[in-house]
Formats: C-alpha cells, sequence, structure tokens
DNA sequence: ACGCACAATTGAGCGGCGTTCAATTGTTTT
DNA sequence: AAAACAATTGAACGCCGCTCAATTGTGCGT
C-alpha cells in the first residue's frame, strides 16, 4: 500500500501515542513536538498529520493516554489500601504526579481553543478518574449524607489538584511549604469530619 | 545614541512590559511571541533581546506585572470590604482570574527550566500576595492560634487556587459544578472552623 | 573643530516549529 | 490490465526564539 511498513490508521494512531506520550515525559510540554515524534518511529511528519489532523488532536490523545494511566495507578493503589482509603488516594495522586511530572503537567498546560470542546472520549475519561473517587468519599460519609457526595468531591478534587500544583511549581517551596500531603489531608478530613459532625 | 527614540534601559523594559502584558491578555501564552511585542512598540526583535536576554526573562517580567495588578486588585477589594473579609479575598481571587484569564494562566503556564528558580524580584511578588491572605487569616483565627495562620494560609491558598483551575480550564464544567466560589467558601470556613472550634 | 568611546538599535540569518498537499508507492478490486 | 484505494512522503510556507556584526547618533576629551 504505502510503503515501509504500512500500519493501518489504528495502529499507526496506537503507536504514536505511545511515542508521543514518552517524548511528552521526557521533555515536557515547552519542548513537545510533533516532528520528533515522527522522527522517533521512523515516519515522515505527514502521516502524524494524516493520522490525528493536527497538532491539538495529538497532544488530546497524549494527554488521554496519560488521564487513563493515572486511573489505573489510582485503581491499583487502592485495591491494596488498607484502612484510610481516603489518604491511599491522595498520596496516590501525588505519587503519580511526581513519577510523570511532564506528562501530568500537560494535561493542565494544554488548553484547546476556547470555542471547543475535549472529545468525549477525553472528558470520559476525567469523569471515570471522578467516579472512583466520588465512591471513596461515599464510603466515608454517613448514609443518609451520601446524596452529598458528588458536589463534595468536585470540591476534595480542586483541593487536592490546588496541593498538587503548588507543591509541582514552586510555589509552596516560596512559601516554605514542607509537606503538602499533610496538609491537603487535614484539609479533607475536615471537609468530610463537618459532614458527618452534623449528623 | 541608538536611532529612532532612544529611550533608557529601564523605560524601555517598562513600555516592553507593558505592551507584552497586553499581548498576553489578548492572545493567550500559547500565542504570545517575543516577536509581535516587539512589532507593537515599532522596535525590532534584536531590541526584545537586549533588554531581556531571553524569551524566559520576559515572561517573567510580564508574569511579574500580572502578580502585581493581582495583588492590587486585592487590596482594592479588601479595602472596601465589609465584614466577611474571607469570603471577599475569594471572590477577589475568582475575579482577577477570569478578567485576566489569559494573563492569570500564563503564571502558571509557564516554567522555567528545573534547574533555576525564579528571581527574587518574582519571588518577592509571590510572598506579597500571600502575606495579604495570611493577614487576613490570622484575624479569623482566635488569638492563641496565631501562630498555625501560616501553615493554614498555605493550605487554603492551595484550596482556593485548585477550585480556580478548575473553574477556568473546564474541570468543573465535565463534572458539573456550577457553583465553584461557594464550594471553596465551605472549604475555608470548614478548615477556620476546625482551628476555632477546639478552642 | 575633531575624533573617539559609548549606548541604542537594527535586521538578515540560523535552525526549528506546525501545517499543507501534490506526488508516489504498493495493494485490491474489477 | 486498468482503475480505485490506502498509506506515506517531504518540500514549501510562514512563523518562532535567538545571535551578532553593522549602523546610527550622542557626548566627551583634547
Amino acid at each position: 500500500m504505502g510503503r515501509r511498513s504500512d500500519h493501518s490508521r489504528a495502529e499507526l494512531s496506537e503507536i504514536i501515542v505511545e511515542a508521543g506520550h514518552r517524548h511528552m515525559e521526557e521533555v515536557g510540554f515547552a519542548h513537545f513536538s510533533a516532528r520528533e515524534v515522527a522522527k522517533r518511529i521512523g515516519y515522515s511528519i505527514g502521516t502524524i498529520y494524516n493520522v490525528f489532523g493536527s497538532y491539538d488532536a495529538l497532544v488530546l490523545a497524549i494527554n488521554g493516554r496519560t488521564l487513563a494511566l493515572w486511573r489505573a495507578h489510582l485503581e491499583r493503589r487502592l485495591a491494596q489500601a488498607q484502612d484510610d482509603r481516603l489518604a491511599e488516594a491522595i498520596e496516590a495522586y501525588f505519587e503519580f504526579a511526581g513519577k510523570h511530572r511532564h506528562a501530568w503537567a500537560a494535561i493542565y498546560d494544554f488548553r484547546l481553543p476556547e470555542d471547543m470542546s475535549p472529545p468525549e472520549a477525553y472528558q470520559a475519561q476525567v469523569r471515570a478518574i471522578f467516579d472512583i473517587v466520588v465512591a471513596e468519599v461515599r464510603a466515608a460519609l454517613p448514609a443518609q449524607r451520601s446524596a452529598e457526595a458528588e458536589a463534595l468531591t468536585r470540591s476534595l478534587l480542586a483541593t487536592v489538584h490546588g496541593h498538587c500544583v503548588f507543591a509541582m511549581n514552586g510555589t509552596f517551596a516560596i512559601l516554605g511549604e514542607s509537606d503538602p500531603t499533610r496538609a491537603v489531608l487535614e484539609r479533607v478530613r475536615e471537609a468530610v469530619g463537618a459532614v458527618t459532625a452534623l449528623s
């Protein structure tokens, strides 16, 4: 058909995303380049564009893979969790961000044009992670208050995320915070405790 | 001396940062360009590099200006605050981010090389904003607990920041959160309340 | 008056980027 | 054998960050 190896679009898409993810992991969003991904898999730049159509779509696919890995990491850590599952989830959040700094940061560094929203598959990845955490928050809440689990989880995810961002981007270093996970665990316990307290 | 207008380096630096800030505000970090800044002020690209030395230093100067504007905004809103000063501070945080979306996001989109840390003047801007908030948090705490104000403020800033990020980047839209400031205000009240409660 | 050091400014040139698309190659189908 | 199809290429375009030898005007010493 074409020439050298002749993968189907679907196969190539996999290969590109995998190599792209590695490249992102190594150099970070600011130095990521579609041309370099092409070079690494031995294809030309044109092929990347035939498969993904645009730089944005390529980055979105790579970030989607990062989200999938993140979710897998979270599930693995929760599967082996003892009693304190919320603490385990928070540590898993920080651990993934720390182990995959560049790929993790790329999720937030990349923004698609203001008038577009991410494809459904990408949004589903976000919700999948959310759903895992909702289950843990709901389990930590009194049964008669479990209707509040989703709203509380959105807020607690944002809380954990904020601490993680400040830990990774140096803001906490500037401000003298040395133990971000302890701090955020306190915040989460207070929030859960506040719901539990008023029975 | 040179030619057209012959500003001193210090004057030019001001002019560049101002035009650069406007450009950043208009197009965002991803489409910001030093060449475009030069074009806008009627200078050549070379002059930008004579003054700032690198693209990174230029962006850092522009982000420093954004932080200064942010701090001024915060002070203005707190000066006209009624009773609930913490709520006012949170609203000011969100309001600035909303009014200056692109410039605000650029503070976090930009990362300097891993082995470098931001110049002291930049760090001072971050601490200046922190100090304003510390004063408010301390005022909300029982007198005998004010030693905890700084650690708590670091954590609460991260909490507010996380909610603001999710509000601005669409994560809250995906998850169905429609009132982020209400949510974060609850978290802040719980955290302050937890310190106040155990006398 | 003259020359000289100095400060400010230029812009062509380099390599790299995202993006496009006519051309090429090999496989299927007819 | 020819026509349709799928995969792949890479030169070309306009943009980017960055460098630096050359240029222009000012003020100062003599």
